[in-house]
DNA sequence: GTATATCACATGTATTACAACTTGTCAAGT
DNA sequence: ACTTGACAAGTTGTAATACATGTGATATAC
């Protein structure tokens, strides 16, 4: 049998864990003041130092926020701009932008299924806006503006799908995928699959889920194969 | 005009964009060693804890690595799991149960006929080894060991989907799954979809991507439909 | 040459002290 | 009654020092 690397886990290791689950548990409630941190120094028996180490990393996730002479708070859920804070850490990994796209195949045609099931008359008013202004930079090829309102179109159905951990998905995706966009303009180039989004916009307004998932389907499928042909032309 | 907020920048908040800025720019290569933390202290006129502070802050974002005893590492960005950041924003929204088996409906029948394309001979073995606990479990009426074997089964497959994005999504799936057993277990039940789970290795084996997906969906779909029913009988 | 011992150096933790800031209280002044 | 100001208590931020613990290279012994 192989022999399991030790983790040597340090005391700041586990100090985060407990308090992270005193968090995520709801022990501590949103917005609440949590103990000083004498306080929990004294109750855990260990230093400040280590108090604060822990302390430091909740932090920098957007768990709490600590305001100085005033305490320290646990963040709610709504304020968390945690997104805003790995965002230079998106821009410097380089994912395989293959396995993205395979990715966006895997989640985006149901999502347009279920954004044709659910969206509202709002939602559909925010796509058709975007799907325009979309269209109107492909016609007079400003390049600059195709990909931002594509994005912006994507992203318009994810928040029709009404599912919240599809929404969270997408806004990550939407991040590391614009981190990347110049290359990938290089490569599929700007205007691929100008021809479905108007009839994946159209299957959603008619509340034709099955035409939504293939339209969308069809436009990623087409739209990776592009990716890897330009890749084995290199 | 209204007032601003005066941002009140701590001093490592400041030292902290300086190191950050030298790993994004590249002043710092990836895997180099940076200077020790006395070294930093010293130039930069601050004392050690403050760097500490700092270097935590970048530790938790995935940027450095430091090992006790030999130096401080900046990470590779093939390295960094950008989604383990995320994860407590994601484990924090507390999201519906239904969502949250609505999404595992919208990736894993998909994850699973990726996995019958590229599934390895070690991964097919895991996948076998699994089944059989499960399955085991489920006939001895162990219900304490059913579900954890059920989702090393399903983390198995998206294992062998072999895109690492999926993996890592359903790693998270995974950690938000398990913290709400006890309420699946009570509205569906242990054994859900026992019938189905053979059917899905056995498509994978034989390499049939089609039914690896079809099985996973109305798997999927039946528990999704158990828990919407229990639901309303409430 | 190989193995062991040792030493310098790095990060991890503890202790103590003080600085900077927030909040509430209370008293003086209007 | 209301404002103003000073003060005190409590909390996070920074510093200095010391020691613990782990790593890596050098030197030593065989």
């Amino acid at each position: 049998m192989a022999l399991q690397k030790v983790k040597k886990q340090n005391v700041s290791d586990i100090v985060f864990k407990q308090l992270e689950q005193c968090i995520l548990d709801g022990e501590w409630e949103q917005g609440a003041k949590i103990p000083s941190e004498n306080t929990l120094a004294q109750n855990l028996g260990v230093s400040r130092v280590t108090i604060r180490n822990a302390l430091q990393r909740l932090s920098s996730l957007g768990l709490i926020e600590a305001r100085q002479g005033g305490g320290t708070y646990v963040k709610k859920s709504g304020e968390a701009d945690t997104l805003e804070l790995i965002k230079p850490i998106l821009l410097q990994t380089k994912p395989d932008i293959k396995y993205f796209l395979e990715y966006r195949l895997v989640i985006e045609p149901q999502m347009a299924s279920l954004a044709a099931e659910r969206a509202t008359e709002d939602q559909i008013d925010t796509m058709k806006k975007y799907l325009e202004r979309y269209e109107m930079a492909v016609e007079i090829g400003n390049s600059e503006a195709i990909l931002p309102n594509d994005s912006l179109l994507h992203y318009s159905i994810a928040q029709a799908s009404a599912n919240p951990l599809i929404i969270k998905t997408y806004e990550i995706i939407k991040d590391i995928y614009s981190q990347n966009l110049a290359q990938i303009v290089a490569d599929v180039g700007a205007d691929a699959g100008v021809q479905y989004h108007r009839k994946i916009v159209d299957a959603i307004v008619s509340k034709n889920a099955a035409d939504a998932k293939k339209y969308m389907r069809r436009h990623l499928r087409e739209t990776l194969e592009m990716y890897t042909r330009s890749e084995s032309e290199q």
